[in-house]
DNA sequence: TAAATCCCGAGTTACGCAGTTGGTTTTTGC
DNA sequence: GCAAAAACCAACTGCGTAACTCGGGATTTA
């Protein structure tokens, strides 16, 4: 999962969108002068946020976009992939790369990066555009209670 | 806290260097050829990692590099954050960027940001380079119930 | 003194984000 | 019907920066 502007971008115009929906569609224009967004740089996310199936669009004057779900219905997970196409975080996670699969020692980071990918996921998919126009940033993680860590990393201090 | 291919190199020559430490410190001609990167780039990630007080160098003929702590007492973050200086997250995390301290509509995904970086360094920080080593990477999330995975589908919602 | 190693700064290259340009379709309202 | 408002579309550009290279030092050992 890739974290850039791009993305951050889109989930910027998605609340937006969200917290403007009424019974008329939001504007690519409206959204881009909120949010001091470029408006050709919108409708190039636009374009793959409609391919995902997250917002539908009416044309004509007085179209728009519209969210294809409801607010608590969209995670944000789903905006950041469908504008910023995961790319593999190493170079080897995908096809077995040489010296990944076939040499161990050369990718003891690999499990570690797969497993922040899946922390990163977990947490944006928790999240719905909802809540983050409740602010309620539910962080649905849980420290689990006396157990030190893994490894008992922090033991060792002190 | 960014992420990108500088900091994975990173992590990787330094559970590299965990991992072949003996009584004669590493070169850094081993860890290039090791981990296929190369050399000169490695000396730069070297440099920034001997200023944040992470490695110790020996110099001459036999020298290298030394962790300057136990494995176990140096955590993933702190490399990440020695190599890849932390650039803010969004374009009004610092100084109060017009419109975001402001007009708090204009920046609601603000605290999403922050808590997202929260949650990606409070992973990193739970993980120590003898965890790699080791292969623990105990994930200290629980998963809330209902919150798809992943992996899972995710398909529209009916 | 020669070789191995760290050290350092300046260059080069490649890539992707952000934005631009210049259209075309579709629909509304006058 | 025509003009305006919007979504659509496909390039192209500028630019920052990550990733990497190069050329030379400085320091220590044998």
């Amino acid at each position: 999962m890739k974290l850039s502007t791009k993305g951050r971008y889109a989930v910027m115009a998605m609340v937006d969108l969200a917290r403007h929906a009424q019974a008329k569609p939001v504007s690519l224009s409206d959204i881009a002068t909120r949010q001091e967004i470029s408006l050709s740089y919108l409708e190039q996310l636009f374009a793959r946020l409609r391919r995902a199936g997250l917002v539908k669009s009416v044309r004509g004057p007085g179209g728009g976009y519209r969210l294809a779900r409801l607010s608590m219905e969209t995670r944000v997970s789903e905006i950041i992939l469908a504008v910023d196409e995961p790319i593999s975080a190493t170079r080897c996670t995908e096809m077995g790369a040489p010296g990944c699969r076939t040499d161990r020692s050369k990718c003891l980071t690999h499990d570690l990066w797969e497993e922040l990918g899946n922390q990163i996921h977990m947490f944006l998919s928790s999240v719905t555009l909802h809540d983050v126009l409740e602010r309620k940033l539910a962080p649905r993680i849980i420290e689990a209670p006396g157990v030190p860590g893994p490894g008992s990393s922090m033991a060792a201090a002190s």
